[in-house]
DNA sequence: ACTCTTCCTACCAACTAAGTAGGAATACTG
DNA sequence: CAGTATTCCTACTTAGTTGGTAGGAAGAGT
């Protein structure tokens, strides 16, 4: 599997997204307390996401649906459902395309002939396989599952 | 899963030597009866790939310890085990490096913080799954298990 | 010697990814 | 109604990778 810089900062951006409006985790960023909305500065800052090239992958992120924008001053995201019904497959989805390319087509129409006819199947599996996974995982997971690193570290940066 | 033209074309290639040592499927290709040797040439021409790129492939394959290579007159590429002992995974990694990467990195070195810090699990996850499929999958497998496509439909398209 | 084949290096064109820049639309504030 | 903050959108640049080609050198058999 091949995820590229876009597809992760998109993950890390909704994430981001998902925690301002929750209130997980809280990371520090710029204390903004508006209530729900993010902004595209402060996403970026968080996470370490260059901002412009961020503005790209939000607009894609809200094309498909999975955010809500809000211009003008006080504007910002916010996620169109809650975070426990928004899966890692559909952000990547939203922002890569197919989950699964052969050669840049998608997986069920490599046209294989002769002794690899076989491999079709291969793929297909392998498919399903990164489906299950991703399409089982929502964004509520992956905040509440707080790994080793207990994320808050209250001390300020250098 | 991205397949690149390079890991796709490698595991056909893996497949039409298997099949040409092992007697399975004659392709009609050239028709040589050489015994147990496959010349690039004619792998080329069975599977449609350009030659001088499967030159290339072929020699990874040998480097990576999957292909024997004999050269000069009657010279050609068999394989080093039987096929039912290397797998897809194999022939993947030999031509492709690792099966996961992160925004070009190994999956378990993407390097989060904050509320992003569970999408390494996520990609581990994924990771198991794929390796899972591919490395189970044997050349043999994909040889024997001739699916409903019976390779030559001789009426010509329009 | 001659021919056949693998081996190896260098090269080229096209595409994509990653990131930048600048401005237009929109919404709130005073 | 002016002003400002923010999203929105397009076009561009830069660098790396992929897919593919060319041309020979090294080795093996006849």
């Amino acid at each position: 599997m091949f995820v590229s810089a876009r597809s992760d900062y998109a993950l890390r951006a909704m994430l981001a997204v998902a925690a301002a409006a929750g209130g997980g985790g809280g990371d520090g960023g710029g204390g903004d307390r508006v209530g729900e909305l993010a902004k595209a500065a402060s996403l970026a800052e968080v996470q370490d996401i260059p901002l412009s090239f961020l503005q790209g992958i939000l607009l894609d992120l809200r094309r498909a649906g999975l955010l809500h924008s809000h211009r003008g001053a006080d504007g910002g995201y916010a996620l169109t459902r809650p975070a426990d019904e928004i899966t890692v497959g559909d952000v990547l989805r939203a922002v890569g395309g197919s989950l699964t390319t052969v050669r840049g087509l998608p997986a069920e129409r490599a046209g294989y002939h002769g002794v690899a006819a076989g491999l079709t199947d291969v793929w297909l599996a392998v498919h399903g396989a990164i489906a299950t996974v991703v399409d089982s995982t929502t964004l509520a997971d992956l905040l509440t599952h707080a790994p080793a690193n207990p994320t808050p570290t209250p001390t300020p940066p250098a």
